[in-house]
DNA sequence: ATTACTTTACCGAACGTTTGGTAGAATGTC
DNA sequence: GACATTCTACCAAACGTTCGGTAAAGTAAT
């Protein structure tokens, strides 16, 4: 099984358990191979896997978040075409966001600044729509901030309530968080 | 040692490693207390360690956000005394949410129910207090819910960013979000 | 007041299990 | 035959937990 093939088998293990609950049997038994196996694609072990994990999901952001940001539509559309992107990658708000699971405990020793970086292009990019959308610089930042604050936020209260509705509300209120005149 | 006394030790533990990833050797560090002496106060071993924890959390949500809420002061000044009471609990962003993050993993099969109850209660006093100060009940339900959102969102971006005004931020807007006409 | 008994709080050492990780043999694939 | 891939078998270390026991504080009876 070629490495392409087991990383997306990995996030889920880590997004639902974090970096200590992502223990590597469970990693073995999601991918479908054997602990020694795994250290045969990973020969950095545990902490290679969760590596190459968020190198998979910072990919994936700046295919299917940042370049579209960036395209020639006007903002609204582009703005709709990451949305869209968001409620599948999150399952319609029934997953955890791998960000915020990954800056608890021992992981964010190691991770921290990888997930600082994302976050932060994230914020730039939003901000960035929002300029393009004709919000000015000074506001355009605090707007970013806060659609990342609807976000991340509501996936929790998603996950907590057992409501997978709040996400997607939230997601359907960042037009006017970010666009709004 | 009394149980009073270890309770709060344990709490940073929790909140800062998740169910997983607070060990019984982290949580004896923490206390001061070698393991064979926490399990003399908690026979029910780290699950009771955490459901204990919980209760003594849902006690002071209780006692410090839900009653000052339902004071006769003016629906501002009571959204303020909540404010500063969370900025404390929270240490000014500096600390992960208990509910968010034991909703992750193996530790969200034993506490769902519990953690979803305590939100469910926090989201309708701020519901309350939202129609209180005037907003119908129409719109409060959902004020409430956005104000749980940046709460428990810009503690997760305030983490990620090591930026802790986020939060102070956030708490800052929450008599717009609640109480604005 | 003194003695004897019970309880509480604590700890060192070990329990069986699971952790992350390795070595080497089997299996395919070219 | 050679190569990469997967497996079974194994390891030391850490996991959550329990055991056996000590020191001190209460409690009761004399």
């Amino acid at each position: 099984m070629p490495k392409s093939d087991i990383i997306p088998k990995l996030i889920p293990v880590f997004r639902h358990y974090g970096y200590e609950g992502a223990t590597v049997s469970r990693l073995s038994e999601a991918t479908g191979l054997k602990k020694a196996s795994l250290y045969h694609h990973f020969r950095g072990g545990k902490e290679q896997m969760a590596q190459e994990v968020l190198g998979f999901v910072g990919e994936w952001l700046k295919t299917n978040i940042f370049t579209p940001l960036k395209s020639s539509k006007p903002a609204p559309e582009r703005l709709a075409d990451m949305s869209q992107q968001l409620v599948q990658f999150y399952e319609e708000g029934q997953t955890p966001c791998l960000l915020a699971v990954m800056s608890l405990g021992e992981a964010d020793n190691l991770f921290h600044q990888q997930l600082a970086g994302s976050l932060k292009q994230w914020l730039n990019e939003l901000s960035r729509l929002a300029q393009e959308g004709g919000v000015p610089e000074s506001k355009a930042k605090a707007r970013a901030e806060d659609a990342m604050i609807a976000i991340q936020g509501s996936l929790v209260i998603a996950r907590v309530s057992s409501d997978p509705q709040v996400f997607q509300r939230a997601i359907a209120k960042l037009p006017q968080i970010l666009l709004a005149d």
